[in-house]
DNA sequence: AAAATGTGGGCAATCGTTTGCGGAAAATAC
DNA sequence: GTATTTTCCGCAAACGATTGCCCACATTTT
């Protein structure tokens, strides 16, 4: 049953002129007579003759496609991105190759690796938490495949990127609790990977240091994002002589699982501890106890930057011209309940 | 800055053998000598030749690569089927497409053509809320590239499937709460799209039958998914003279949106009224009101089944061997909380 | 009438890889 | 020493579309 597609060939075959004749009369070429032209499209229509892809892709050395490689689809922070990326993709007729890492760097080297053979004109990336080295990333410009990290970004020169200003909110939200009147504001950060550039511990620091107060040590505490490494963090600060009376914590994925175990701890939330967070996901609104406050960090937007970005940077490839490493910054905003 | 990547011609240009003769090598072809098959081999490694699987896309008519368009990526049922359908295109080395229809079929239509000018080797799709027709899919009949549905799945025959059975956990869902003495039970429906198989519809009558119970038909209304359809759709319900006392609701999104609602406008969840949905999505668990029960679907598993059975619909394809139609019907469960 | 210009379209190469067929050299059989 | 079989490899076409170059004919210019 291997139906035929109908080729330029065969268009040019049943019109007695030759392949080259028919591609330029479809390209509205102005060597083509309006005769044979006219009789090519109408042979093209009536046959539903459609380019085969492939064989462009392969003479121009172009794939219309771009490849997406982020941790989860599961957070909602990357599925809003997601839509900012196709949005802007299907604007320029591309489409998205996607992969998730969970988190796991020989799954994302997997990734990269298949893009890369599928000749995809870009990648956007936002690395995994396991992600210690970023050579399968950088690989990518012996192929002149560009790449363009988002939200989580690595700490490295020579890349691109698009990320959120998290250090001002990050000021922000620690100043805000204190002028409620905390005093021990605990931090319950990520993995050590995603904390190179560690803005929001900067911007913890430097809230304390503007209001006088001593930067206690033992409330900093990490999380590799699980639940169980979650509920570790926060029993090293419950653990505490002086338990903290806030904490700020990575996102709101982190601190439902953090609230979810200080209610089995029998705390009470907003009362005996509270929570300040990142990334203000949708679905914070519908539990009972969502953070007080969380950082919009505006996926979408960053979506459609990044996204923009790489078509800036896949023109001047296609041009032949060299781009200088851009790292857009877009701002934040906390977000009170 | 147009490097060159280096090609079998180069190789057999510098071993002074034939382009044919290293791609034979580089297959293990059995009519190669071993001497040179290692020098090739060796070659190929120092210059770290990568085929160019754009050029075999073309020369093989395969892309290695599926196209996967369903509603949105938001909702954690999709995004789980789509870590079960990743898992196994990774598997057969292949690659996944994404496109988000947003419930909106001419978006739907575009990227379906955008997916058949890629030339996917095969389609995964659940349709939009807006699909009524699927001329769009059928097409792709004519260009051998096979469709399977999932979860979301038209109506119609000749079409290959993946569901889940929720005839029985209707039926169950609904036995379960006229068990807990519930008499007026509300049925929240999707839109009228999605309903053309209404199993949800056909258990919640057969439990009525089953406990000899009328149904009253104004117990029966339907929501367009968004929050506004929702509220209205669940105002019908309030205002009824004898308002129902349960709810069995389209799915969790909509029931979070419903007993959002629902406290707004002063009833008291799982008193007044209390509701049981479908999906079991895991976000469930940190919220402050959750359906009583909720049909687990299996996104996962209904991803890792579709995605096999389009494998099995290549391998035919390319074996040129005609397959017949399959409807995998997989087995729900209600999850009672 | 010869030359310059314009018009319409074909030839052949190219992209990188695969594959059917054929053929020379080497090994074996008689 | 000739005939037959193996072993090993090259030739060339093919996939479908694009493009630089050339050419034949018609039209206009001197």
């Amino acid at each position: 049953m291997e139906k035929k597609l109908p080729t330029i060939k065969e268009i040019a075959r049943r019109l007695n002129i030759s392949a080259s004749t028919v591609s330029r009369a479809l390209h509205d070429h102005p060597s083509i007579g309006l005769r044979t032209k006219m009789a090519v499209k109408k042979l093209a229509a009536e046959l539903n003759y459609e380019p085969n892809q492939t064989a462009i892709f392969f003479k121009q050395r172009k794939t219309f496609t771009i490849g997406l490689v982020l941790p989860n689809l599961r957070e909602e922070f990357f599925s809003a991105a997601i839509n900012g990326i196709e949005d802007v993709a299907l604007d320029h007729n591309y489409i998205v190759l996607i992969g998730q890492s969970h988190d796991d760097l020989a799954r994302e080297q997997k990734l990269i690796e298949s893009m890369k053979n599928h000749r995809v004109d870009g990648i956007i990336a936002s690395i995994s938490s396991s992600t210690t080295h970023i050579e399968h990333f950088e690989q990518m410009k012996n192929y002149d495949i560009p790449v363009v990290f988002f939200d989580r970004v690595p700490d490295a020169k020579d890349i691109h990127s698009v990320s959120c200003n998290l250090y001002d909110s990050s000021v922000e939200a620690v100043e805000w609790l204190i002028k409620k009147g905390h005093k021990r504001i605990g931090y319950l950060q990520g993995p050590p990977t995603l904390n190179m550039k560690n803005e929001r511990l900067d911007g913890y620091m430097e809230a304390h240091k503007k209001h006088k107060l001593a930067v206690d040590e033992s409330l900093i505490v990490s999380t590799d994002l699980t639940v169980d490494g979650t509920k570790k963090a926060l029993d090293a600060l419950l653990q505490l002589k002086k338990r903290p009376t806030a904490i700020l914590s990575f996102n709101d994925y982190v601190t439902l699982d953090a609230i979810h175990y200080a209610r089995q701890k029998k705390l009470t939330i907003n009362k005996d501890i509270c929570f300040v967070s990142y990334a203000n996901v949708p679905v914070t609104q519908y539990v009972e106890y969502p953070p007080l406050a969380s950082v919009e960090q505006f996926p979408y937007d960053q979506g459609v930057s990044a996204t923009e970005l790489l078509f800036r940077l896949i023109e001047k490839k296609t041009a032949g011209q060299e781009a200088p490493y851009e790292n857009i910054v877009l701002k934040s905003e906390l977000i009170i309940r």
